[in-house]
DNA sequence: CACACATATTTCGTGTTGAAAATATTCGCA
DNA sequence: TGCGAATATTTTCAACACGAAATATGTGTG
């Protein structure tokens, strides 16, 4: 199997084990990934607009405003309309949300976590290189892809 | 940033690039990535059935089945039964299945393909080994949750 | 043979995802 | 002031993904 193969094969078993992991977390705290993502970037950022949700978390603004629907449902985050500008919309944690956050879910296994703990700190660093460096060349990818279709400005 | 914040991260980016990719194939081939994937899968297999299709592609048999309707829906494979086991839904590739395949469209950007091949053997190597880590502690933390909820036979 | 069990696929329900379009609001400039 | 451009969010739409349940078929045992 070639490299190309074997990235696109271990991406694939990546997404799987994340998509289940979610399906894990929804029986116990009844928040998948996402959720959980996105609720613990509103309390590392604070009363914090859909926009900045979704720059910080990489998805796209309808998507956050999906996952957000979702947690006002359960109560866990507010939405918030200020007099500064009326189009904004700050989304704020609730009690219950940070009740929720204090029994530390995370949209990562705790057994991932624990195994690349584990590792030496080497080792982690070169995952943490090669992920980073297939993130920023898909990316740069997307980016030369868009232009061309746009050559002149 | 800890080493699980960046590679959560990393991972994120690399989704959403991948995600962001696939509606430029819609664009292009009237094809998203998973379609394309599944289809090279049948060309690769040759009459294969779902549940085959499914294991190979990390995907759910359900997954498939929706994703096989799509290709179908655009004549590029068909359904077959065979009398051997009426259950069995055997998937073939069609003339224009093949036709589009001929023009490689690949669920991977090209420019990501490029760069990467244009990497030291050395550094490919620590990339799809890296990657494949990750896949690997992900499923062995899966199936140990897995094992968990069930302690005892 | 009949009935329980196993296997292959599909259907259904819910959540995630982004593009395009719709809506609401603010800003810049004449 | 007024009006067009820019910005923030939501709606709509199609695809993807999985688990559970439904359906159809095959297998094994009494």
């Amino acid at each position: 199997m070639n490299v190309e193969e074997m990235s696109l094969s271990a991406l694939r078993r990546i997404t799987h084990a994340t998509d289940v992991h979610s399906r894990a977390l929804l029986r116990e705290y009844q928040l998948t990934g996402p959720q959980v993502s996105i609720l613990k970037e509103v309390a590392r950022q604070g009363e914090a607009p859909i926009g900045a949700l979704a720059k910080a978390s990489y998805l796209g603004a309808p998507t956050v405003t999906g996952i957000v629907d979702r947690l006002e449902r359960q109560e866990l985050v507010s939405r918030i309309r200020t007099d500064v500008d009326r189009r904004q919309v700050r989304i704020a944690l609730t009690a219950a949300g940070k009740r929720l956050l204090a029994r530390d879910p995370s949209p990562l296994h705790a057994g991932f976590r624990e195994q690349l703990l584990k590792l030496p700190k080497t080792e982690q660093r070169h995952i943490c290189d090669a992920l980073d460096r297939v993130a920023t060349m898909m990316e740069f990818a997307a980016s030369e892809a868009q232009q061309s279709s746009t050559p002149r400005t």
